[in-house]
DNA sequence: CTGAAAGCGCTTACAG
DNA sequence: CTGAAAGCGCTTACAG
């Protein structure tokens, strides 16, 4: 009892293997077939136990209704907290449009892997840097491809849909400067990322049209200690702005530092952070904006799927969700 | 600039197509190539920016290196609590053994769905009840598969990972009788299913051992109310013992049916539940024992691909994981 | 109105 | 020691 094949089911009912094809195809060409031979194939086809063979259909032409999603660090162990509403969310829309997912577990970016995402009908990425020349041969080959996050890498040919971190940054220091805040403090990622390059967009933007004094420290959280803490209130820093960053280390070793100083919190500083302090972090509830990771994976599902399938009226391949802000209790 | 494939370069390097998979493909075969040859296919290869084609290669034998997961629920919005620390261990396994997951969103069970699976190497399945003709299917067709949790269907014959609920569920029932209950009210799902089943069976095993009375309800949670409680303890119940479920339903109405009650644990009530309570309970340490999920994860891969490339002697296609016990504060 | 040919892009057994 | 044939299981344009 090994594999059956439409050549089976084609001998049994004494049709070609063609004519079987069109019969279990749905006969979607709109080909004449007499209703007996129809009815032929489709009883010998149930008795034999046929299982179309999903990855010959792929060749021959027609898609494979498989969407792949390729995490450029391992989605699961690691930064758990900040891709799971984005899986949540994918998956709900493939669901919902009837979608299989292809995750490519990237223990490496080797441009082997990534090639393998051709798998799929097109492939959804999500990570903060990109592997560029892998993603530029699947442009060129007319892959569909769907970047979750801004990108700006290749001309701005990468089709994405991110979060309009611009405006929800410009938001939150516009909020600081009606408190009455001139002098802030802005902690970011050391490396550059659109993610973190356009908070600080949005927080220079709003601190010139405030005519707010704004110094950024790019730090990875190590070195952020009491000492430093002292250091800028000295300075006449009223206000700490801090990128919501993939492991929350920023925002922990911020809060952290900020208790071994003594400083309360807004009492002596108002605290704001762009994004969401990481989950489980006790306290006040902290100044700042929500991402709209579901929503994002959701969208870019429903982008990379009119992608695959053009035709009913091309939609922008790039899109920006805005981030409600948080008020929180720690602006004052 | 298309599609460039094998015969674009064999037209360019002067060879045959079947050369140029000879060279690309790393010459498994062993063939007789000349240094030359290989390195203009190569070269050629590079300038033209080959990308293979994977399901061309699929097809043509070999298999894609895609382990298919296939959830009877939506593994992520709704039970994701129980099913993330499986997925984690599943994606850290598949990483490691340099694997890419096919995750089927089942929205239905529906058999066409199930033999997609196809596309994979072989399949993971997962879920509380398993749709056995789909599967038999499967299985007749000798494509790989291994069910996450113990399955009794089809004459035993489903591969499986499970955890080993018979021995931890009797555990909790011996320590209980340590601590002096004889008498016992047990609270289980009211579907069978093998995880529920299995529980069971080490509860009655375990109490007839002890000489322990154990009354069981079946309830999913509604029904469960300080009336009842009263009921139970009035009827001399000392202790409680609560099946771990999906959704956790079943603990949470027995815990708020308890604090309505006003009655204390393990004051009043020594409480155990057989596995562990849902996320973010307040309140005591419950007894009980951990499901080791993301060893299942890990081991249920393992078993598949071995199952996928037999050779390095061949695994039991059945295995009970350990559930380490939880002390807890709540029996007394 | 129906059925047989060609071809999707590869791999691997097989002639030369 | 090398290169051309056959074939994986399908779909769809094309002859009859």
């Amino acid at each position: 009892m090994g594999k059956v094949r439409q050549a089976d089911i084609a001998r049994v009912a004494g049709v070609s293997q063609a004519t079987v094809s069109v019969v279990l195809g749905g006969n979607r060409t709109g080909v004449r077939l007499s209703e007996r031979t129809r009815l032929r194939v489709l009883e010998a086809a149930e008795r034999l136990g046929y299982l179309p063979d999903p990855v010959s259909s792929r060749l021959a032409s027609a898609g494979n209704n498989l969407l792949g999603v390729y995490t450029f660090t391992p989605a699961f162990p690691d930064i758990a907290d900040a891709y799971f509403p984005i899986l949540a969310g994918i998956e709900a829309e493939a669901a919902a449009l009837g979608k299989d997912l292809i995750m490519f577990t990237a223990s490496s970016a080797a441009p082997d892997r990534i090639r393998r995402t051709r798998l799929a009908d097109g492939c959804l990425f999500l990570g903060r840097h990109v592997p560029v020349d892998a993603i530029a041969d699947l442009l060129a080959a007319g892959f569909p491809i769907v970047h979750i996050g801004r990108r700006t890498e290749l001309g701005g040919r990468i089709p994405h849909v991110g979060a309009d971190y611009v405006s929800a940054s410009a938001e939150v220091i516009t909020r600081l400067a009606r408190a009455g805040h001139t002098r802030v403090r802005y902690l970011r990622e050391p490396d550059d990322a659109p993610s973190s390059d356009d908070r600080e967009r949005g927080v220079r933007a709003a601190a010139a049209d405030a005519g707010m004094a704004v110094a950024v420290t790019r730090t990875s959280g190590p070195d952020l200690d009491a000492t430093a803490i002292a250091r800028w209130l000295d300075d006449g820093v009223t206000a700490l702005v801090v990128e919501e960053t993939d492991t929350g280390a920023v925002f922990e070793a911020t809060w952290r530092a900020l208790g071994e100083a003594g400083v309360s919190v807004p009492g002596d500083v108002s605290l704001a952070v762009l994004g969401r302090p990481p989950a489980g972090t006790a306290g006040p509830v902290i100044s700042g904006f929500e991402v709209p990771r579901r929503a994002l994976g959701r969208a870019a599902v429903r982008l990379l799927a009119s992608l695959v399938e053009p035709g009913t009226g091309e939609p922008s391949p790039h899109r920006l969700l805005t981030c409600p802000p948080v008020a929180g209790e720690t602006i004052a």
